[in-house]
DNA sequence: TAAAACCTTTGGGTAACCCATAGGTCAAGC
DNA sequence: GCTTGACCTATGGGTTACCCAAAGGTTTTA
């Protein structure tokens, strides 16, 4: 089957199975008459392989070097399960981040009740902004300046 | 005061100052002597501005328009609410994906223990990943194919 | 005065695609 | 036999918010 075939089977776009391609996770044999890329039954699952692996967070490179264990012969289920156990607090992580920014979003939108929207001042440029917390992480130095 | 002095004083690389003023959301002066930029007490305000804005979810294009605005003597303020408003749903969904996520890789991690890793035996890449459910939004068009 | 530290601009890299362009191919209908 | 439309190809640029290297000028310091 051809690019676009193998793309309405899988539910991706045909320029997704060209980028896989292109990355070597798929290896698509070649019509000799008209250079089109040819793919078969084990490209279909292919596909549907790295879609569940993207779905468990694995990047586009990391699914390559899977699929390159498999077909060399080796299990790639160790390194999968490393991949896995490393990422696991990364995302707990990232999850975090995004549960404090939707807190101070909320905060923020409930702050604009009590809070006039004046034309800034040249002091002001919008205090729903400005009477946030600053990012952890600065100030350090300036500390040490105005001391 | 120079790029490093003013990132310094923020808490942010130098690089990251030469960014925000390659993309317009600060406007430094020029030593004539040298080319080298000049940055002032307000350009460490609007800096530190920017970063707050940032905490919030805001991309530096947006910031861009919303200090412009400022620049221009209206209130960004509503704007800015605006933003928050339909960004906050965004933040949300993400928060629900990146759990979905986590939760399908510690199953994952669980059904490690009972499941033998062995070697690919052409059918089978890694069943690790290959016995979880397909992205939902996939495999009509396969599903019209077989039937 | 020479090295260290800093400044400049330019251009390329990151992740996972999407999109536009230009041009070749193919199946169908007239 | 030819046009139309759907499909294919490769190439190159865009997305986000920076980071980094290179090459070369400047300022500070020992």
């Amino acid at each position: 089957m051809k690019v676009s075939e193998l793309a309405r089977l899988a539910g991706v776009t045909a320029e997704t199975v060209r980028h896989y391609t292109r990355e070597g996770l798929l290896h698509p044999e070649r019509d000799p008459e008209n250079g089109y890329q040819l793919f078969g039954q084990t490209d279909l699952e292919r596909l549907r392989f790295i879609q569940r692996a993207r779905t468990l967070g694995f990047g586009v490179a990391e699914i390559r070097d899977i699929l390159a264990h498999a077909d060399h012969g080796d299990s790639p289920c160790p390194m999968v399960r490393d991949l896995l156990a490393s990422r696991l607090p990364e995302i707990r992580a990232r999850i975090q981040e995004l549960e404090a920014l939707a807190l101070r979003m909320e905060q923020a939108l409930d702050a604009w009740a009590e809070m006039p929207d004046g034309t800034p001042d040249g002091h002001s440029l919008c205090r729903l902004i400005e009477s946030f917390p600053e990012p952890l992480n600065a100030d350090h130095e300036a500390d040490k300046e105005t001391r």
